[in-house]
DNA sequence: AGCACTTTAGAACGGAAGTTCGCAAACAGA
DNA sequence: TCTGTTTGCGAACTTCCGTTCTAAAGTGCT
């Protein structure tokens, strides 16, 4: 059987034979298909180094598929990433003409990815060093973080969970499974800190488990979209996020950025 | 003066500086402004062959240009053709320029909302219109859309969930609380379908739950990395997403995107 | 118009990457 | 333990870029 002729085909191919591919050439294949671009216009030693393969990898990796070798491999993710490339002006623009047929799901697709621009960048802006700085000590110094959220939040607040407990840092979801949000909150101590992350409309239930873990002398860390939100008066430390918004819908994305930042840069600050 | 560090700088110069310069670096100018792309994956003889000019002048016409040589000319359009987003090599640079201690939070801050903006702008190339559209009609026509997703992904689902409620689309979170996962998937038939998210490395439980969704005859439609995804081999429709990272972080943000997208195009199908 | 000087084009050369292949060590399965 | 496969390393070969040298074209001055 001949080499594949076009991306399309690679793919295809890739996933038929990968099964019975040496551990190094499944590697190979995982990021050919994840970093297609880094195939398409690095050298091969360059692509191999950061694969964390051998060159000569790369080569019986593009002879396993049935090319002579690297470069032929690489004149197809050439062409594919040269073919792909016009389309992309077109749905820009179909997208700045403000969604001519609002129900496509690919308008919809193009409005939230440029609503999560919009929102990550300007992140950027909105977040004062000191501020983050604040928390992140507040939070690196607690014994135990409390991690409070419900409904649209709450998601953000199990990613910080897995996140933490990844990075080995003590933090408990308080998730209120069966009601029992004030008993998972009964450790909460003064040495102690708590994540609280609220939007309008404010859950009632992560405002009063907030207050109740201020009750019990934690220190609170509020992530919330405004000063005036009922989370900010409960809070020692306040960051303030402004989602941007595509239709009803806002985005996440800034928040989770910040979340992620939070759960690194407290790990980081705890490992010292 | 220095070489143009981006490709709108390059082009800039280019015009100030044409009128003064000898017939073939006219000719290649003109080329290059014609066919950036063959610039950027060719090598400098073919491309010298398709421009009818001698290799040395593409050199002579990198050096007028401030440039060291042809390679370093080539590198600005190869991040043109791979980042696609004019504005964007500058504020790349900004941002380095600005953060350089690895571990300050705001550093953290700045890497991980560049990180979303990269994976958020990449999803509208990645994800072909025809796969989009065959996932929402197979979520649309389901009577009930189970929702699996463990550990990173989790929190992915979760939101799905709450936003399917809010749209009043009938959706189960199969959040395998207590391993009572099977349990619930246990209403789940030839009728229905499943959405199921899982990224490298894959999940056993969502693997199985998704298995065993499949053998209750639901319809699959995986949110997963890559072709080569376990994930994949399962599904009847079949979503990829490449999220860009920052440090051992990946994001989450197009994946995000891709959801809401799910969930308002397959509330809005259902509506008619 | 002719001549000399400057600028430009083309071609060959040298050096530097980059790619491929062969061999030996490591590994896995029997 | 033995055999067959896979992996890593380095050498050889190829390609490619950048430089330099020479010829030609252009330009200005006499």
């Amino acid at each position: 059987m001949g080499a594949p002729g076009d991306f399309e085909t690679l793919k295809q191919r890739l996933v038929e034979i990968e099964p019975s591919l040496p551990k190094r050439l499944k590697q190979t294949a995982a990021f050919a298909l994840q970093h297609p671009d880094e195939i398409a216009l690095g050298t091969a030693s360059g692509v191999a180094r950061r694969a964390h393969v051998q060159a000569s990898t790369l080569v019986r990796f593009a002879q396993a598929l049935g090319f002579a070798g690297f470069t032929e491999l690489q004149g197809i993710f050439r062409t594919h990433l040269r073919t792909r490339w016009p389309e992309y002006p077109e749905r820009l623009k179909a997208l700045h003409a403000r969604a001519p047929d609002p129900g496509d799901p690919m308008s919809l697709l193009l409005g939230f990815s440029e609503s999560a621009v919009r929102s990550a960048t300007a992140l950027r802006a909105q977040i004062e060093p000191e501020t983050l700085q604040g928390a992140v000590e507040l939070l690196a110094q607690a014994r135990v973080v409390f991690l409070l959220a419900q409904r649209r939040s709450f998601s953000v607040a199990h990613y910080l969970g897995y996140a933490f407990a990844q990075l080995g840092a003590p933090a408990l979801l308080v998730d209120d499974v069966g009601g029992l949000g004030r008993e998972q909150l009964a450790l909460a101590g003064p040495q102690d800190a708590a994540l609280a992350i609220s939007f309008a409309p404010y859950s009632p239930v992560t405002l009063s488990l907030t207050a109740a873990a201020r009750a019990h002398g934690a220190k609170i860390v509020a992530i919330t979209d405004s000063a005036l939100s009922p989370l900010a008066a409960l809070a020692d430390r306040r960051l303030e996020v402004v989602e941007s918004d595509f239709g009803a819908f806002r985005s996440l994305s800034a928040t989770f950025c910040l979340a992620m930042t939070l759960a690194v840069a407290v790990a980081e600050r705890r490992g010292r």
